[in-house]
RNA sequence: GGCCCCAUCGUCUAAUGGUUAGGACAGCACGCUUUCAAUGUGUAAAUACGGGUUCGAUUCCCGUUGGGGCCGCCA
């Protein structure tokens, strides 16, 4: 509808970048990309203490992984000269002042505000002071409500009375997060603010600022936190937070696609496999959900299943790593191939590779399947497994040549009977890939030598 | 404490006045199978509560309860 949608994202590099936050720029993007908009990443580094590159750098290294491509860039801090500008002329104009009140007395104040059960807020007495030090403040004299107008939630209305004078800078030189956040909004023309819920309460602080700054006020969307288990803001103690801890675990298009849908969903008939063109297609803001959603691992490892199902082996093998050695590559195609359909995440890989590669002890019990089998005919058929094998030609068995040969054994004795004690004697696992399949990874020489170990349990 | 928001299976959600309240993940059972995985079939599981409005409420209104967010010279 709106060819000039311009949206951005707003994260400060005081930590890694966290999975809300790219959550809520994944909406940011859908929707920019959706009304062919221009998605914008701004680094909001005004706290000089406690951004740091590093973590600038970890945003960056996330929006990256994710695909979620920026039109454009923009650091705060680069717009300094611009921010003071600003506020000289909030101060010529008296809308603003400075409050020279101390920390202690303000925080006094708001103790005393609480326990009298009086919202906490500052109107200054300093007000028409000329003084040119302390903090600078918005006179705030509305008293008709403000109402914000949230494409999600519908109209809400604040009592600008209950704000107090709203703080803008620490100096010209040092703006405060709601001023900076009006001015950039303003300078980069931003249509639609798409945020967090926890920012409401900041927006009729906002369009006050805005008011007094006389910029167009943009519309505001404010979605739903993303929860922990105990339904709280997921925190750190909630367990993985920060994107870059999912990365290890996770294929992007799999974590796009669970974050996508947490909070919004699109009709039913579309299932919940979304690539990020239909995302693009589908997404609106009128479907994002007003409750909060809690992160749950189990569905994101069931998605992460399903990519990794879909994606081609080449591509596999790069999460994979170069083959170990003395594995060829016939053998390595084999081990990718059967590990890709069963491992759930990244890391499992190398454990599985681990497990077929590298024999392990087990008890002889093992073998007899929960006792299923008895002792006595498990040791005949490993025997008879040996022989068969220790007689065809080739050095790396084909499954064409090991269907031909263990046919008879299969249909005399039962599959399980065979299979059981050939992939048990194979892998020393109670789980792992096929018996087939370990048989043409592993080669005769070293399908021989287990088979052998096995014998000698007995 | 003040202000604001929210409320459908365990979880993510569909259904915006009329459905046996649907799907997905997880669970359970069974089948297939060569273990696991995958797959097939089936199963259990929800409209927080109380009032209205209406012929009829998951849906609209009010209240209660519960949960959450914000209340910085952080963002």
């Amino acid at each position: 509808m709106n060819n000039a949608v311009r949206v951005r994202m707003a994260p400060s590099p005081t930590g890694y970048l966290h999975i809300g936050t790219a959550r809520t720029a994944l909406f940011n993007w859908l929707f920019a990309r959706h009304h062919g908009g221009t998605f914008i990443l701004r680094v909001e580094d005004t706290d000089k203490e406690r951004s740091k590159k590093e973590f600038e750098d970890d945003i960056i290294r996330g929006f990256e992984w994710l695909g979620l491509t920026y039109d454009e860039f923009h650091r705060q801090s680069e717009r300094a000269s611009e921010h003071r500008i600003l506020l000289e002329k909030l101060l010529d104009s008296k809308l603003a002042f400075y409050c020279a009140h101390t920390k202690e007395e303000l925080e006094h104040e708001s103790k005393e505000q609480m326990t009298h059960k009086q919202p906490p807020r500052h109107i200054c007495a300093h007000r028409d002071n000329s003084q040119n030090t302390g903090i600078l403040r918005l006179r705030n004299d509305t008293t008709e409500p403000i109402i914000v107008r949230d494409i999600i939630r519908g109209d809400v209305s604040f009592d600008p009375q209950l704000l107090g004078d709203i703080s803008l800078a620490k100096g010209l030189d040092e703006p405060l997060y709601n001023f900076v956040v009006v001015a950039d909004d303003a300078f980069m023309n931003i249509t639609h603010v798409i945020r967090g819920e926890d920012h409401i309460s900041n927006t009729p602080k906002q369009i006050l600022i805005g008011r007094a700054l006389s910029v167009p006020e943009p519309q505001w969307a404010h979605i739903p936190l993303l929860l922990g288990a105990d339904r709280s803001k997921l925190s750190k103690r909630h367990g993985a937070v920060s994107v870059s801890e999912y990365r290890k675990d996770y294929l992007p298009e799999a974590f796009l696609n669970f974050i996508a849908l947490l909070g919004w969903h699109p009709h039913d008939e579309l299932g919940e496999i979304l690539n990020r063109e239909i995302l693009i297609k589908e997404f609106s803001l009128e479907r994002v959900q007003k409750g909060g959603a809690i992160v749950s691992t189990e569905k994101l490892d069931w998605f992460n299943k399903e990519y990794l199902r879909r994606l081609p082996l080449e591509t596999f093998s790069h999460y994979a790593g170069p083959a170990p050695e003395g594995v060829g590559e016939t053998q390595y195609n084999l081990l990718l191939e059967g590990t890709k359909n069963r491992v759930t995440r990244l890391g499992e890989i190398s454990e599985m590779f681990h497990d077929t590669l590298v024999q392990t002890s087990y008890k002889k019990e093992l073998l007899l399947w929960n006792g299923k089998l008895e002792e006595m005919a498990v040791r005949e058929t490993i025997d008879s497994i040996y022989k068969i094998l220790f007689n065809i030609e080739p050095v790396y068995f084909t499954p064409k040549d090991l269907t031909s040969s263990l046919e008879p054994l299969l249909e005399k004795h039962g599959k399980g009977a065979v299979l059981w004690p050939l992939r048990a004697s194979l892998s020393g696992k109670e789980a792992s890939l096929g018996p087939f399949e370990l048989l043409s990874i592993l080669g005769k020489t070293e399908a021989l030598a287990r088979l052998e170990h096995a014998l000698s349990l007995f």
